[in-house]
DNA sequence: CAAGACTGGGAAACCGCTTTCCGGGGAGGT
DNA sequence: ACCTCCCCGGAAAGCGGTTTCCCAGTCTTG
């Protein structure tokens, strides 16, 4: 393992010289030193130990990613977006899966701690239990304490820098519009109730069809992924138009539909949440309330980074997309 | 930020017990004084040093995942079978995207280098050419100098262990399942001409076409992605069946053949390669090649780390699947 | 031409932790 | 009662860099 002193040895400088040389600094360097470190450097096959930078510099060029899956589709374009960004301010990204274990949640943060990560970023909906959110939240103080920075895609629930969809209004938006083609009949398959972002979604889908003077739509609970979808279809009853919380939930909902032969929308309408980059190859195109997603990680990264006194807040709309999958029953 | 010394000055104890009670050693220590070492760290809310840690002991528990994109499932499988093994060995993940640029790809073999992760695992393809491969081998070679391992998920070109998926062969059966299906006529959506996987899978299949006897396969070039397949779909002539060497790729061209009014598998038999997850919920189901792809993740992980001394190859076979997307002819 | 301002080079302190080495004290053996 | 051996605690030497500080030489400048 060539270290920088070999370096310097070869090229007959000092330590100094050839770290500045080959690490950047604010001094100059003759040239003709420069020209030799740099052979040296090059013949040697030097390369940088950046746990002695980090430690000496006492700050590092990794950001930490923490997402719940990274097979999901929602948090693949959450993390690339987050990742691109990253790489345009040259640093390097560490993820951090928990599938969807908020213990994990907190282990990451106390690994990205230790690892001094210069931030990180919590994506993924917060849980309804006070307990745990109080612990991620002592985690988090005693990481910005020692001066890192956090940011959070999701609810705005950590007092940190946070990119929030507007999951109840997006929610609600998708419910009149819905309405708006005739239905009256409704059923959300509504996720984990303990998932803030399923919760939100939820509720603002009811609060808007109750104050339509529709019936009160019937919520079918269920785990928050594809599968979760697929078997909580089969409980949605009489409704003419089902809304559930996600998309790979959707996704899965079609899925069931069609293995039990109901059309849609002919039979049933669907639609979705978050609209995924892999939903225009699903028949039927799913209706959906886009979100940024890529962009959302970005902007995540960019709070983050700057580094705000007051956490901020970046409320981001979604849009409601309609597409093949509901239909118009006037 | 708080420091080992500053726990062991509040515990009353060196700094040489503090650490081998806080962070692991072959030596024991008196329980008393563990306990006040233990609760001094927890009132201070002490946090390692990762990158102090790393130094001193000269190894890291990092390691470094180099993919093409995060938001192809493909490599979001592979990613993540690596990172649930990573996990289980208490390892941290730091994942690189290159964006299929192997300009990228090296500099990331660099930059992980610098940071002495234990191992790096580069998933994806291999391009064809020889100054680009040779200037990855020997930015891999200057990282196993200095003791890091490496283990790649392609064609055994690198000379470091290596999970080869039976690309070639998985196309050649396939051609075969397809050819006994009655079909005679094919056509390739065969991605770029320079990406191995695809050549591999593309000359596969052709051989074996040709083997059976049958009329040579009109091969359509272009980008590795949906659209690529989307695109190349729009050339495929007369052929009764359309290979595309991945499963976005057909994917694209099955969106393609929608658009078209082309139906499948009525007037076009479709086939991929990977069985990527979301395959499932495609319509028709797409007929493709098992890779078991979370699992050569994950042994891409296990190769290397088990520090071999010659590099194995670890080859991963496919298995024909056949579903609805491809129709008996006979 | 003398004096102050720069310039570029090197010695050494330091970043936070691990680990070797040394030493003191109690247990066990005879 | 004495000697060994073992156990556990602490001092200090690194790990590989960065950066402060000092110094000699070179450039201005009046």
């Amino acid at each position: 393992m060539v270290t920088l002193e070999d370096v310097a040895r070869q090229a007959g400088v000092s330590l100094a010289t050839a770290s500045r040389v080959l690490n950047g600094s604010t001094r100059q360097v003759g040239a003709d030193l420069r020209a030799r470190v740099e052979r040296a450097a090059d013949e040697l096959g030097y390369r940088a130990n950046m746990a002695a930078q980090t430690l000496a510099r006492g700050a590092s060029n990794v950001i930490g990613i923490v997402v719940h899956d990274l097979t999901d589709p929602y948090f693949a374009a959450l993390a690339d977006g987050a990742m691109r960004a990253a790489a345009g301010e040259g640093l390097l990204v560490m993820v951090g899966t928990t599938h969807r274990d908020p213990e994990q949640e907190i282990a990451y943060v106390a690994t990205m701690n230790a690892q001094r990560v210069r931030a990180v970023l919590l994506a993924g909906s917060r849980v309804d239990d006070p307990e745990v959110t109080g612990r991620l939240r002592r985690e988090l103080d005693r990481y910005r304490a020692s001066g890192g920075r956090v940011a959070c895609v999701g609810q705005d629930l950590l007092g940190v820098d946070t990119v929030a969809p507007a999951n109840y209004e997006g929610g609600a938006a998708l419910a009149r519009s819905l309405a708006g083609l005739g239905h009256t009949r409704f059923a959300v398959l509504a996720g984990p109730p303990h998932l803030m972002t399923a919760r939100d979604r939820c509720a603002g889908f009811v609060a808007a069809v109750e104050e339509l003077g529709l019936p009160e739509p019937r919520v079918v609970h269920g785990p928050f992924d594809r599968d979760g979808g697929y078997v909580a279809a089969g409980e949605t009853g009489d409704a003419t138009c089902v809304f559930a919380v996600n998309d790979v939930m959707a996704v899965g909902a079609l899925a069931s539909y069609r293995d039990r032969g109901v059309r849609v929308p002919d039979d049933v309408s669907v639609a979705g949440f978050d609209d995924i980059a892999t939903l225009r190859d699903h028949v039927p195109a799913l209706t959906t309330v886009r979100l940024p997603l890529a962009d959302m990680g970005s902007r995540a990264l960019v709070l983050a980074l700057a580094a705000s006194e007051t956490p901020t807040v970046d409320h981001v709309q979604g849009e409601v997309v309609l597409r093949e999958s509901v239909r118009d029953v006037r």
